[in-house]
DNA sequence: CAATGATAAGTTTTT
DNA sequence: CTTATCATTG
């Protein structure tokens, strides 16, 4: 079985077969990086050494899962069965369980996600009086959260002078106050956001020599993947726990260092050699990926970057196609594009639908991707957003669970207390919260002893609350004879919460009880899953999976091939033959929240880089020159990157510059069954310079075929672009404000609007292209 | 206290 | 445009 050394190039092989001590692994993109980090552990155990003694961390619990499959090729299923593996929150929270009870934490602590955590400080925030404007929930948040990755605890925010003065410049003088009122009632929760899964291992390693000691002795050898995106907080763990041994391989590239907006902190990839004594230096630099176009290309945009580590990525690859650039008048026609592009090569190259992905900077970008696959009868799977289990319908199941495995978790709590509604509201509920605060006990005790403390509620609420708590208890010795399936289950029994949905009627109800059906499937499997294994099948196991769960986790056995949608961000360390980039424009991509600093910028350009290096075949950038934000139409400019990539690898599908007007219907033609191929342009086809031209019914008229489309609005979102014939003075009568004045018009095209004096509602400013109206006169 | 409708605010990126 | 919060009424 060592011919798996075989496969490796000559400097995979040496990572490979390096044993002992510190060493890095440069690993440059496409460089085959995971296969050298699973056929080094599989080569470690060949070697005698123990699975058990083995910890690997990596970026998600998929990549985990993964590379535990391929080494038990390798090694044998029961062997890698044993080896530590899994992201830094879950590793941890694995070991911050069997060692709770040092730190004051019950062994079921609950994990908080973000919208805890936001909840919880909008109830300090306003528990403490302080406007919530000036403080908002989110800020605050990520203020705290860089302070734990940075291990500034409360202590040490008070003995920071300079940290305290810049809150106090922010006019957020209370910054502290709120800091420690949320870290006491997240302990007195019984509860452990994200960062302090981290920084609570910290706190357990340093103040508990002997359970260090323990863990030290425990992993020999120690494996960090994308180590570029480690923070502060990650970054003593591994230190500390490598400690001993000096055993520690890090494999990262700082080219792809793109989470610094959650604490990564790319010089610890950087300074990896200073840290250590005799590092051993390894760099991956033969792209197996991608073209020689693409990987050049990346290469020209990234060189852009000043902070970066000297290696040099390479292909022996062939050449390939040019990478094809769009541009659209707007981002339904880029959706289109896309849709009909995939198509396309769907058709002309006999591809999967799994051949494609689109990635895009925000989440919010699907909508029009998802619009066009749909029309075209694409399969797609969009990846992230609102992840299955942060639905308000699953959230609501998961807080009783939660609060059958941890009582003290307020937050689940709040959450169910009066869901579905039963008489207690917000003023019960804030009078509970105070006396909770005045007794420093959680919320639960207090309704456990409602009768012994000082507490002005009237009779007919307090039966609701005992009956509530009646409730909690009764499904709580339901729990100690059931396993999760069977709780879960009785508890959505009881509470009658598809009932409450049924009844609600809203169209989306249906679809808000299928998912608590298929919450319950989940646990049906999961369940049968520890079965089988043997593994501990508590509730408490299942919540902590769906709280650090990463999106990719929820891997449902579907095996029809699907189009990927995903932000770039999930995009990491995945790779596609064709691959579609869209919305390459200014503050948008660059973001426009990221354009302030040279650094921040830097990291737009390695996510640029990243998304680029995804692309084995082919990639397609695509931009629009009007965008909608928040209902407005507004004009973009071509992203920066577009311009940064050398030209020869660039090839312009729609001509570089022109009218708008005009070349929307050279699109449209493109979008058309006729083959792509056909109607490329080799050359970007110069026109005068013509900015912007705006669009009015003197400089043209539209065909036929395309105002007979303007009927429904909604089937092309400009079709009243071109209807041009309202003028000021017209009687004109709307769907609903019935008949009204022309007053005046403003705006060009998409944005033209119309001041209307309505007899039923006075005077409206509506937009044309949305607005109905008829002409009567 | 609950249900409904009005208004404001918000989109980077995620464990 | 969508979601969350607020104000009003029953």
């Amino acid at each position: 079985m060592a011919n798996y050394l075989n496969n490796l190039n000559e400097s995979q092989r040496a990572a490979v077969e390096h044993k002992n001590g510190p060493m890095i692994i440069i690993a440059g993109a496409g460089s085959g990086k995971t296969r050298v980090l699973t056929y080094r552990i599989a080569h470690l155990m060949n070697q005698g050494v123990d699975a058990f003694n083995i910890l690997s961390l990596t970026f998600t619990n998929k990549a985990a899962r993964e590379m535990k499959e391929r080494i038990a090729d390798v090694v044998g299923v029961s062997e890698a069965k044993n080896l530590w593996m899994g992201t830094f929150h879950s590793v941890f929270a694995r070991i911050l369980r069997s060692e709770a009870d040092k730190l004051g934490f019950p062994t079921n602590f609950t994990i908080y996600d973000t919208q805890d955590s936001v909840r919880l400080l909008t109830s300090i925030i306003k528990e403490k009086e302080l406007d919530k404007d000036r403080y908002k929930p989110k800020q605050v948040l990520s203020r705290i959260s860089s302070f734990k990755n940075n291990l500034i605890t409360v202590k040490a925010y008070y003995n920071n002078p300079d940290l305290m003065e810049a809150d106090k410049m922010a006019s957020r003088a209370k910054m502290g106050e709120i800091y420690a009122e949320y870290v006491e009632r997240s302990f007195k929760a019984g509860a452990m956001d994200f960062d302090d899964l981290l920084l609570r291992t910290n706190e357990l390693l340093t103040r508990f020599p002997e359970v260090l000691a323990k863990y030290q002795n425990r992993f020999h050898y120690i494996l960090v993947d994308e180590y570029q995106d480690t923070n502060h907080s990650q970054y003593l763990i591994v230190r500390a726990l490598a400690d001993k041994f000096q055993n520690i391989c890090v494999v990262g590239d700082d080219s792809q260092s793109i989470y610094a907006f959650r604490g990564a902190n790319i010089q610890n990839i950087l300074n990896f050699q200073r840290d250590y004594e005799n590092v051993n230096i390894f760099k991956l630099e033969q792209n197996y990926r991608s073209t020689k176009t693409i990987v050049e290309a990346a290469n020209s945009v990234i060189a852009k970057n000043k902070t970066k580590l000297n290696k040099e990525i390479w292909t022996a690859n062939e050449d390939g196609n040019k990478i094809k650039v769009m541009r659209t008048y707007t981002e339904a026609e880029e959706g289109r594009f896309v849709a009909n592009s995939i198509f396309d090569n769907k058709m002309n190259f006999q591809l999967q639908n799994s051949s494609f992905a689109v990635l895009y900077r925000t989440n919010a970008q699907s909508r029009a991707i998802e619009d066009a696959l749909r029309k075209k009868d694409i399969r797609y799977k969009i990846y992230g957003g609102l992840s299955f289990y942060q639905r308000k319908e699953i959230k609501d199941v998961l807080a009783y669970l939660r609060l059958l495995v941890n009582p003290n978790d307020e937050e689940a709590l709040k959450r169910i207390i009066n869901y579905p509604t039963r008489g207690i509201g917000t003023t019960t509920i804030d009078k509970l919260i105070v006396a909770a605060n005045h007794y420093k006990k959680s919320l639960f005790d207090v309704l456990m002893h409602l009768d012994k403390i000082a507490i002005n509620i009237n009779s007919g609420t307090r039966t609701k609350l005992t009956n509530f708590i009646t409730m909690l208890q009764h499904f709580q010795i339901e729990a100690r004879s059931k396993n999760a399936f069977e709780v879960a289950e009785f508890v959505v029994k009881q509470t009658r919460l598809i009932k409450e949905l049924e009844k609600d009627g809203a169209p989306e109800a249906v679809s808000k009880v299928e998912n608590v059906q298929e919450l319950l499937n989940g646990i049906k499997d999961f369940t049968e899953q520890q079965l089988k294994t043997g593994n501990d099948n508590s509730l408490a196991i299942f919540l902590e999976d769906v709280a650090l769960a990463t999106d990719f986790d929820s891997d449902k056995k579907d095996d029809t091939p699907r189009v990927s949608l995903m932000t770039i961000h999930l995009a990491k360390g995945l790779e596609f033959p064709y691959v579609y980039i869209v919305g390459l424009e200014e503050n948008l991509f660059p973001s426009a929240m990221s354009m302030n600093t040279r650094s921040e910028l830097e990291e737009e350009r390695r996510l640029f880089y990243v998304a680029l290096t995804r692309a084995e075949k082919q990639a397609y950038l695509s931009y629009a020159q009007t965008r909608y934000r928040w209902g407005k139409l507004i004009d973009c400019e071509p992203s920066r990157f577009l311009e940064e990539i050398d030209d020869k690898y660039l090839e312009y599908l729609s001509p570089k510059e022109s009218a708008p007007s005009q070349n929307r219907f050279l699109n449209e033609d493109i979008f058309g069954s006729v083959p792509q191929n056909k109607i490329r342009f080799k050359k970007p086809i110069q026109r005068p310079p013509q900015k912007k031209a705006p669009i009015t019914k003197s400089t043209f008229k539209p065909p036929q075929k395309f105002k007979k489309v303007t009927s429904s609005a909604t089937a092309n979102q400009n079709s009243n672009l071109f209807d041009n014939s309202i003028t000021v003075g017209n009687i004109v009568e709307h769907k609903k404000f019935g008949k009204g004045e022309v007053l005046s018009l403003e705006g060009f095209g998409a944005n033209k609007k119309a001041e209307i004096r309505f007899a039923s509602v006075g005077t409206k400013k509506l937009l044309l292209q949305f607005a109905k109206l008829t002409i009567i006169g």
